[in-house]
DNA sequence: CCCGGCGCCTGAGGGC
DNA sequence: TGCCCTCAGGCGCCGG
């Protein structure tokens, strides 16, 4: 489930590739996942590409904007110049490579959208489920989206350091006005903090040894101030392994992510915990979301 | 304010 | 093998 770290890996991927291309034509393969009109981005050149919480925007000439929300099962996979995607494949079986990666075959059953450019290069959007999304907005729709919907962003994802609306000061006043929420729910609020979902959030508490199930009144300057090193770290750490793949996630040329390897409570209960405190992870649902942490070492 | 539940979806995985 | 059921989850929305 593309989080801000798995959203920002596939950012720096497309800014490699599509920047400067012109929009061709736009295929919709399914229903309700193109929202505004296919007339209104067709003949536009791409300016930039850039992500706010975990909404990747496609800035193109004109003052208009491509806005996709991968939800759960998102992908945006560019593929170069393809001729016969069904002919390369059986050429690579028959060259004798065995590795088979069914993200080559493209369109797939998952695929939505596909974008077409101008030097024939296409980009795919695939999802499974089909909650996600691909918005035709104006720059001024666009801003208005990204300042009220979103909180502070949390990392400078170049540098790796906190960014300075992300402070101690910020995050207690966000909970004195929400007191009695819990800090899970509280971290994974959009509004508060932009990009972090449930692997993270589960991740984030671990490392800073604090309860999921904690009100957030109750936590501590200090807490705060471990609590925010720790989203910080953790979300650096996603984005240098080009995030996490649990299911579907993949990046821009359809490959898996690394940070799984590092995960320490997330999907792992019933393992020992990682600190070998001698407890083990626990998974437990809360505001509909399933949530690990280690109730022996996080308070 | 907070929480739970539903809806949107489909494939994986468990039970039988 | 196969069928049915539940579950997964970002997020908006609704009602208690």
């Amino acid at each position: 489930m593309p989080e801000l770290p798995e959203v920002e890996t596939i950012k720096r991927g497309l800014q490699d590739k599509i920047i400067g291309k012109v929009i061709q034509a736009i295929d919709v393969l399914g229903p309700r996942r193109l929202i505004g009109k296919r007339e209104d981005v067709v003949g536009r050149k791409i300016l930039a590409v850039d992500r706010r919480a975990k909404v990747l925007r496609v800035q193109l000439s004109g003052g208009t904007n491509l806005l996709f929300h991968l939800k759960m099962t998102g992908q945006l996979i560019y593929r170069p110049e393809i001729r016969n995607t069904k002919y390369e494949i059986r050429d690579s079986f028959a060259g004798g490579h065995p590795s088979h990666d069914w993200h080559a075959d493209l369109p797939n059953s998952a695929t939505r959208l596909v974008f077409t450019f101008d030097d024939k290069a296409k980009l795919f959007f695939n999802d499974l489920r089909m909650f996600g999304w691909c918005k035709v907005l104006t720059d001024e729709q666009v801003a208005k989206i990204f300042m009220d919907e979103y909180g502070p962003e949390p990392i400078d994802s170049d540098s790796g350091q906190a960014l300075p609306d992300f402070t101690v000061p910020y995050l207690a006043a966000q909970a004195k006005r929400l007191p009695r929420r819990k800090i899970k729910q509280f971290l994974t609020d959009q509004k508060i903090i932009a990009g972090i979902g449930n692997i993270y959030a589960d991740e984030s508490l671990f490392a800073a040894r604090i309860s999921p199930l904690r009100p957030v009144k109750e936590i501590s300057p200090l807490e705060w101030q471990n609590l925010r090193q720790s989203v910080v770290e953790i979300l650096g750490l996603a984005i240098k392994n080009r995030g996490t793949t649990d299911s579907d996630y993949v990046d821009s040329e359809g490959k898996k992510g690394g940070m799984q390897n590092f995960l320490k409570v997330y999907r792992r209960d019933g393992q020992p915990c990682p600190e070998n405190c001698g407890g083990l992870i626990e998974r437990i649902t809360l505001g509909g979301r399933g949530t690990h942490y280690c109730p022996a070492c996080q308070k």
